[in-house]
DNA sequence: TCTTGACGACCGACCGTCGGTCTGTAATAT
DNA sequence: ATATTACAGACCGACGGTCGGTCGTCAAGA
C-alpha cells in the first residue's frame, strides 16, 4: 500500500471521524479497530502510533462531542446581561434548539446509544458531558444563591445531582425507541414527556424555585425529536 | 477428570457464588470464563450448558443481590402502621444499619466495583436495583401523596428521579476510595459525607418536605463505612 | 430385579475473532 | 547525513464461544 503522511493532528481526528461515525451505527463492542482502520484506510501500525487502545477512542471522541456542546452556548454562560435563573433557562432553551436542529442525526444515534449492549458508550459519552457541564453549572447555581434567586447549600452537590437526573432518561428514551414503529409509540412519547416535564420540577425544587420556574420541555419538543428521520 | 452431577439449580447457583467471588475480587473484564469454570471446578461446556453466555452471569448475580437487599426490608414495606414517611426513614435506616454490618465485605467490594475500567459491573448492580427498588418507592410515594405529606405530581418519575441521585455518588466515592490510605481520605471523607447530606435534601425537596425530613446519612456512617477493613 | 434407553449434565479439544505488538521502512525535520 | 516521526502489515496470545461426544440418573418394561 502507499504510503500516506499526514499531520498528527489531522491525522488523529480522521480516526476520531471514522470510530464516531462506526461507533454511532453499530455501537462500541461491534465495532473492531480493524473496522476503524479499514474505514480510515490506515494500517493496524499507524492507529496504534496514535492510540494507545481501543478505549482512547471513547475518551477522544466523548471530549470533543463535550467541547463541542459546550463551546455552542459559550456566549450565553458569558453573557453579563443575565441573571442565574435566566442563563439556566437560556441555556436550556439553546440545548433544545440544538437538539431540534439536528434532530434527524441525533435521532438516529439514540437508535445505536440506547441499545443495552451500547451502555458502555451512552455511560461515556453522559459521563463527558457531565464532566464538562458540571463547573458551568456550579457557577450558575452559585451565581444564583449569592442574587438570593436559588436557595442551596451545596451548589456543587446540587449541580451534579441535576446532571444526572438526565441520565435518569436512560431507561425511558430507551423504552421509547424500542416502541418507535410500533404502536405503543405514541403513549411512549406521552410519558416520556411527562417524564421531562417533570424533571423540570425536580430541578425548580432542588434549587429552592416555584414548581415550573425552568422547564425541561416545551410543548412538541419531545415528539419532534423522537420522530425526526 | 471425574464427572461431577449435580441438579441444575445447585449448578447454577455454585457458578453465580464462583463468579461472584471472582468479580468483586478482580472484576467483569478481567475475570475469563476459564477462571470461573477452574473456580468452580467444572468444565467449559458444563458452563455453557447453564449459561448461554458471560454476560448472563451478571444477570444472574445482579439479579440474585437485587432480590435479596429487597427481601432483608420486605418487613417494613408491608408493616401497615407505617405511614409513607416514617416507611422511608425506616427503609432507609435499615438500609444504613445493612450497610454498617457488613461494612468491611462492603468496602472491599467498593475497592473493585468503583474501579474505572468495572464501570460495567457497578452500572449493571445499580440497574439491577433501581429496577427492583422502583415499584417499592413507588408505592411509597403515592402513599405519602395520599396522605397529603408529599406533594409529587408524578410517582414513579419522582421515584426513578431519587434513586439516580443515588448513581450520581459514583464519581465521589470512587475518589474517596482511590483517596484511601493517602493524606487527602479524610478530606474525601468529609465531602463524601457533605454530598450524602445534601442528597438527603434534594429528596426532602422533591417529596415537598421540609429540609431535613428524609437524611440519608447519621453522624459517623460514612466514616465508619469507608474506612472499615 | 435386571435391562434398556432416553435425557440431561458434563467434558475438553478446538475455533474464529479481536485487541494489541513488533520489526521494519518511507517521509520529514534538523 | 542523521534523527525523528508517521506509517505498514505480519504476527501473537488470549478470550469467548462451539461442538461432538460421554457418562450418570432414573423410569418403564420384561
Amino acid at each position: 500500500m502507499p504510503r500516506i503522511v499526514k499531520s498528527a493532528d489531522d491525522r488523529r481526528n480522521e480516526i476520531l471521524d471514522g470510530a464516531q461515525a462506526l461507533f454511532f451505527e453499530r455501537g462500541y463492542e461491534r465495532t473492531t479497530v480493524n473496522d476503524v482502520i479499514a474505514k480510515v484506510g490506515i494500517s493496524k501500525g499507524g492507529f496504534y502510533h496514535h492510540f494507545s487502545a481501543k478505549e482512547d477512542l471513547l475518551e477522544g471522541i466523548t471530549a470533543r462531542l463535550a467541547q463541542d456542546a459546550v463551546a455552542r452556548v459559550r456566549d450565553i454562560l458569558d453573557d453579563p446581561a443575565l441573571g442565574a435563573l435566566e442563563r439556566l433557562n437560556a441555556f436550556l432553551a439553546r440545548s433544545r434548539q440544538m437538539k431540534r436542529e439536528d434532530a434527524p442525526k441525533l435521532r438516529a444515534a439514540f437508535d445505536v446509544i440506547f441499545r443495552p449492549e451500547n451502555l458502555l458508550l451512552y455511560h461515556r459519552i453522559n459521563a463527558a458531558s457531565i464532566a464538562v457541564m458540571r463547573p458551568v453549572l456550579t457557577r450558575i447555581i452559585v451565581e444564583g444563591t449569592a442574587e438570593g434567586v436559588f436557595a442551596v447549600p451545596e451548589p456543587e452537590a446540587a449541580a451534579d445531582v441535576i446532571l444526572h437526573i438526565g441520565a435518569s432518561t436512560h431507561d425511558i428514551m430507551a423504552r421509547t425507541i424500542a416502541a418507535s414503529g410500533t404502536a405503543e409509540e405514541d403513549a411512549a412519547i406521552e410519558e416520556l414527556d411527562r417524564r421531562l416535564h417533570f424533571y423540570g420540577i425536580a430541578v425548580d425544587r432542588i434549587l429552592g424555585l416555584p414548581d415550573g420556574s425552568v422547564p425541561f420541555v416545551e410543548p412538541g419538543f419531545t415528539r419532534a425529536v423522537m420522530t425526526a428521520r
